[in-house]
DNA sequence: GCTAGGCAGTAACAATGGTTACATAGTATT
DNA sequence: AATACTATGTAACCATTGTTACTGCCTAGC
């Protein structure tokens, strides 16, 4: 744990600070499908990621999805980041996208952190900051650009995050991330195969150039 | 200044941090329609308002905008609390909906009051979670939501924040607002009229029943 | 090999929203 | 009052997306 942490947050953090994690932080290594968070739960720390990636989704009235952004090494989750100030409870779910390393800390010493520590509190503002824009430009693919320029930049997405040039998903799974239906996603798909930007194969895209 | 400061804010500050804002803060009164932020601008300061309302907007590749939601008494705009940690331009445009008075606090000093006054810290996370979950309603509504409801609730908001149940706008103003075309707004406003919901008039809206 | 269940392809149709075009009605300017 | 401009009403049409239904295909389990 010590040297992952060093590895991940030894540049930001001072070197006070990364004792004080690794006294009251817990390592915990996340399976790929794992749901970290979800709507509605209370929330009972904060994670720093080492690697890996987590996914944050938004749910409608129907329980239908939509996925929000990924979270990557050196990212937390900006929901939590508040409920050290009351009962606040999650407005997104949360699922490791794949195999996921990270430190639990115990909300009760954010505050206290940012008070005394001012690499704590750069990290904490970059990372709303950071929310803030990948939210920002979730809405604009939401609400600017139609669904083939929706699904292409999914699967860039999805392929940077996964490091691969394959995407392991059905077309159902990509529907409910786009929140759509999966003959729209397999219509789309198959334009894209005959401009000849990907190959379509069972439980599997592969990416050529997109 | 001193007066309305404390009316609004005293409640959550503690009296030496009035103090501080009381000394470096200028007092501004802003008329209806004035441009506070564009996109691309460096942020200068981080406004606190004691009264009326900013509109906060983004813009697409077009040039075309959509509303994002409303600054009111009490809060701050999220977007500048990221400004003291580097050069970061704003992703939004911010225009004065109502004539408003605020405060505007030198940026230097968000560091400074962060690691010194527990109310501020508060105060900021407030305002960051506050701006996160107004946020996610926008995006539930634009992902989730059929123009009709869209509207509605757009109509709803705005009588809200202008305290008053007339609607004084334009179809195309609206329009640009929910990023939509005005025939389609003039469609969808006929046909609550249509449903007894309100009243269509030159240049405004009175709301009957929504 | 056979079968059941999940996955993908596709057609036909419906619903929603966006576009163009034009008519009409207020309002302001002269 | 004549004119010009802006706001609104509405029809017709198109594009995109969503829905339903049915097909065949692959694969795991028997």
């Amino acid at each position: 744990m010590i040297q992952e942490l060093k590895a991940s947050y030894g540049h930001i953090f001072e070197e006070a600070l990364i004792n004080e994690i690794i006294q009251v932080g817990t390592y915990k290594e996340i399976p790929e499908g794992y749901k970290l968070m979800d709507i509605g739960e209370y929330i009972k720390g904060m994670p720093l990621l080492i690697s890996g990636a987590i996914k944050v989704l938004r749910e409608d009235n129907d329980g239908d999805e939509l996925l929000l952004y990924y979270l990557e090494q050196g990212d937390t989750c900006s929901m939590t980041l508040t409920c050290c100030m009351g009962d606040a409870k999650s407005e997104i779910r949360a699922i490791a996208e794949t195999d996921t390393k990270l430190i639990m800390v115990p909300v009760q010493k954010m505050e206290e952190w940012t008070a005394k520590y001012k690499s704590w509190r750069n990290f904490i503002f970059n990372s709303y900051h950071n929310r803030l824009n990948e939210l920002l430009t979730t809405l604009d693919s939401i609400a600017f650009d139609k669904m083939d320029m929706r699904l292409i930049g999914y699967l860039k997405e999805k392929a940077r995050i996964n490091k691969e040039d394959t995407i392991q998903n059905t077309h159902q799974e990509i529907a409910y991330d786009l929140h759509t239906s999966r003959v729209v996603i397999s219509r789309l798909l198959k334009k894209l195969e005959q401009m000849g930007k990907i190959e379509l194969h069972r439980n599997h895209i592969k990416i050529l150039d997109l």
